[in-house]
Order: C-alpha cells, then sequence, then structure tokens
DNA sequence: GATGGGACGTTATAATGTTACAAAAAAGTC
DNA sequence: GACTTTTTTGTAACATTATAACGTCCCATC
C-alpha cells in the first residue's frame, strides 16, 4: 500500500513498467478517496474504472461498454456514461475532447487540471503538469479581463518510442 | 481592401465592435489565400465560412447545415463536413474540440495553432496567442522525449462583460 | 470538344451522447 | 425491524455528430 500524498507521480505511460502496479495502484487511491469523501465506488463504477486502467489508452465510452457486456454485464449507454460522470465528477478519470475518450488520472487527490500529451501512433496518453505554463496563461487570460474557470491542453505527436519506430 | 500581412490581429471578440468589418475582412482574406494558393472557394465554402463568421460563437456543423437549408439551400451533412474539411485544412477555420464546433480563423496566414478563451455564458469565443507559452510547452514535451505535431488549448470560464453581468 | 480530376448530391449508416421514466438497492428515521 | 427517502441502476427511445459509398456534374486543360 502506497503512501497517500505522493509528491506527484512520475510520468510512465511512454515507458516499459509493471502496469499491473498502475491499475492496483489506481484502484486502491479510487478507494480510499472515496472512503475518504463517503462516496460509493458501486461495482459498475469500479468495473469501469478497472477497465480505463487496463492500459495508457484512453478508452471510448462505447468501448468500455462492449468490453462490460463481453465481460457477462448487460449494461446500456445510460450505465456507462453515469460510471463515467461519477468518476470524472471525483478527479478519478480525465476526458480527451481531442479523440472522445477517457483515461485514468494520476493524481485524484490534486486538484489540478489535467494536461495530456498523446501519441498518434501507439495512442498511449501522458498527464503532464505544467506550473508556469499555467501561471502564464492565467496571466494571459487576465490581461483580456479573461476568468479562467478550466483549460483543456491536449498536444498530439509521437513518443519516443513511435519515433525511433519511424526511423 | 488591408495590409496582406498584419502582425497580429486585436482580440475584439468579447468587445463591442463593427462586427460587420470582421466578416468582410475574413472573406477577403479567404479569397485572397484562395487565389495564391490556386484553391476554389466555391459557393458552398464561401457560404459556410460567411456563416461561421456570422458571429464569434463557434457554431455546430447541424447548425450550419439547418441555416444553409434555410436559405434555400437543400444540403446534406457531408455537403458541410467537405466545406468545413476544406477551410480546417487551409486554415480558414478552427475546430473546437471541448464544444464541437467551429470558428472563423482571424489570421490564416499564419501557420500558427489556435487557442482559445471560450466564455461559458455568451459562448463567444476568442482565438489568443502565447509565444512564450508554446515554447514553454515544447521544452516540457521535448524533457519526456515527445515531438509535438499538434496542440489543443481551449480555455473556459467567463469573458468581462458576462463577469460584470453576473455581479 | 474530349477527358480527367476535383467538387457536389444523395442515401444510408456509424459513432457518440442524452432524456425520461420505472425498478431496485442502499441509507436514514423512528 | 418497518417505514420513508435518497441514490443508483435498468430500459427504451431518441438526439447529436460524423462518415461511407457511390453516382453525377462541373470545369480546367489540352
Amino acid at each position: 500500500m502506497l503512501q497517500k500524498s505522493l509528491p506527484m507521480p512520475t510520468p510512465i505511460s511512454f515507458s516499459v513498467h509493471d502496469h499491473r502496479a498502475c491499475m492496483i495502484q489506481a484502484i486502491d487511491q479510487a478507494k480510499q478517496l472515496c472512503a475518504k469523501r463517503k462516496l460509493r465506488l458501486t461495482a459498475i463504477r469500479q468495473q469501469v474504472l478497472q477497465l480505463i486502467w487496463q492500459s495508457h489508452k484512453p478508452i471510448g465510452a462505447y468501448d468500455l461498454l462492449a468490453l462490460i457486456n463481453q465481460q457477462g454485464g448487460k449494461a446500456a449507454p445510460p450505465t456507462i456514461y453515469r460510471a463515467l460522470d461519477f468518476l470524472l465528477e471525483h478527479g478519478l478519470i480525465h476526458r480527451l475532447a481531442s479523440v472522445n475518450a477517457f483515461i485514468g488520472c494520476i493524481c485524484p487527490e490534486h486538484g489540478h487540471q489535467g494536461s495530456f500529451l498523446i501519441c498518434r501512433q501507439c495512442h498511449r496518453a501522458q498527464e503532464v503538469t505544467h506550473p508556469t505554463l499555467t501561471s502564464k496563461l492565467q496571466k494571459l487570460a487576465q490581461a483580456q479581463g479573461f476568468a479562467v474557470e478550466s483549460t483543456i491542453l491536449e498536444v498530439s505527436g509521437l513518443c519516443q518510442a513511435c519515433q525511433r519506430e519511424q526511423a
């Protein structure tokens, strides 16, 4: 069992790593967070979260639906979207607007905005933080009198492994 | 007729301004750009561009479709999407992933990435540039060995006018 | 005026997301 | 424990956004 407040997880989506540990940690974190906030991590919600964490590739709502029904469930779209809404609302996952898909949040306890590097080849995504960038953006908006509420930052490109493959 | 290579348009979406001038300039710019690149700004393409420029609010594909058919056309979705694809491809419009909608580009001649402030109340959007922010992002990505190809930056919040209204 | 490539029309369909209402399960109250 | 209340889930239908496939037309060029 890991410490509760790590400074910030190391970015590993694009690296070779023991992914089982990622999943276990994510589910464990979710359970702790729900316990702390008196939220109900129901069977479906946990199942959806687990499926999302099966890889570092964002997954679409209907792909999740198909997986759940393959596993013996018989869910309809609203079931999935409700689970996703719950997970989004409590910061356990992020939605990537540029690819209409969902990905696990690596640090649900932080109130931060997720920003992502998304490889167009292997489709893996890596959450990144950017303290100075965020403050710069804030200033830029303020200069226009604009009050920032939320920010979407999604970078598309090639991860290191896929660059090597390309060459 | 305006100069071809302005340094960068002033951000005015959230200000009171003569919007007819915006439209005229946009269409004029588009015509020039197409002439220069030997592209065909066909009737439908121009009509779609014009409709997009009717305001500074991003507009959805099916709203465009409805408008065109109101104006006597009888288009089907593919017609609209093809026009949108053309306009996107040549930098005349941007697609805002966070709201599934399209908005005119204020400086199609620049090769830059569009980034946007989007007011959640009046729905107007303002394209912004951020030279230092872009370079910071580039560095951040490089630190992870990630090769950036394109970036989506969409900030949601309240514009100045809507903040005043709120209070 | 042939002809070849790009643009458009048309029909159907895929993919993504939501509404509305009923049933079931869990939590709170006495 | 029996009751009420709230939350969650099931279910069917529907709404929105986007694409595929194929045929026709236009028109720029030779």
